[in-house]
DNA sequence: TTGTGTTTTATTGCCTCC
DNA sequence: GGAGGCAATAAAACACAA
């Protein structure tokens, strides 16, 4: 596809801040050629003399001047010659130089736009044409967008992963303490059994089957609910995560839910719209039961309120 | 040398702002 | 309606492996 530069001309000369329009309104080729700047930019421009123009598909790779340091009319015995040259090699892209793209860089990190003045600056300094420019800057803008994307995405990928871990080590935690509460339900049933002890009259309301699954449903509701908060609130997921396993009643850090407290065991107190409660407290909320000691610990740990020797069970590996 | 993938330069059409 | 920005795209320039 053939370049396409607009004529620029009519009374008052050309209009360089519409350099982009006015390509769109009339088009002839444009084969890179600056034609409106056959009278040259100034030649105090640092990037003349260089191949900043023209470059009339040398074979050196990108940034090798070597075959590109000549530009075609700085040499008046050849001046025709390259011109003839130039518009023989009319579909050809040139790249900008090193120093160009260093220079417009430079200028783009200070002010990613272009004011028109500041466009036709950079223009006669690079000796480029101000329509160059705005394409470079243009494309340099799409590029900048489509890396802050990437940073974007890649901190948002970061975050979600450790949202993820997060919400995993709380889900994981969450099913060790159902595990615990079933556990500890199941010890004291067999326990009560073995000793002998009638239910109380409370007791006898409830079916075990049913005890348990009160309990087990009271614990999960409560805390799948606190685990689904967390994970939908990660910024306080450290508070949120705090109210899951910190009580209230209980600055140590030990789970109020599943503390454990010295035993008042009586069931037969547990009445009316606490009986959940009742039920769960004397079982295994006990620091002591019978003659055997239970240490007090923190849901981390591995004993969790029974005897050393019941970690025979091997339920906690 | 050649095929292929990537980068850079440039065009086009559409949109918004004044 | 002119001016300029942006997204999509084309195509040349370039890199690189085979």
């Amino acid at each position: 596809m053939a370049n396409w530069r607009a004529v620029r001309g009519g009374p008052g000369g050309s209009n360089v801040n519409s350099d982009l329009l006015e390509t769109r309104k009339l088009k002839i080729p444009y084969h890179g050629l600056p034609l409106d700047s056959m009278h040259f930019p100034d030649s105090s421009s640092s990037f003349l003399g260089s191949r900043s123009m023209v470059s009339f598909g040398g074979t050196a790779g990108p940034y090798n001047s070597a075959s590109l340091t000549v530009h075609p009319f700085d040499q008046e015995d050849n001046g025709y010659k390259y011109l003839d040259e130039y518009f023989n090699q009319t579909e050809k892209k040139r790249r900008l130089t090193v120093d160009q793209v260093e220079f417009l860089e430079r200028s783009f990190e200070a002010e990613n736009t272009l004011e028109p003045e500041r466009k036709i600056q950079l223009a006669k300094e690079l000796g480029l044409q101000p329509r160059q420019i705005a394409i470079w800057f243009q494309n340099r803008r799409a590029r900048w967008k489509t890396k802050q994307l990437e940073i974007d995405y890649e901190t948002l990928e970061a975050s979600y992963n450790r949202l993820k871990t997060d919400y995993d080590n709380l889900l994981k935690e969450n099913e060790k303490l159902k595990a615990e509460v079933h556990f500890l339900v199941d010890n004291t049933l067999v326990r009560d059994q073995g000793n002998g002890n009638s239910p109380s009259s409370d007791n006898q309301k409830l079916s075990e089957g049913s005890r348990k699954e009160a309990i087990s449903d009271t614990i999960s509701e409560d805390e799948e609910s606190k685990v689904s908060r967390v994970a939908s609130k990660p910024e306080d997921l450290s508070s949120a995560r705090s109210d899951v396993i910190d009580s209230p009643h209980n600055a140590d850090g030990i789970h109020s839910s599943y503390s454990f407290e010295p035993d008042h065991s009586d069931l037969s107190q547990s009445e009316g719209d606490n009986w959940n409660e009742e039920l769960l407290r004397p079982a295994y909320m006990s620091s002591k039961i019978g003659d055997a000691d239970y240490p007090v610990v923190s849901a981390n740990s591995c004993y969790f309120g029974f005897p050393v020797e019941d970690h025979a069970f091997g339920f906690w590996s």
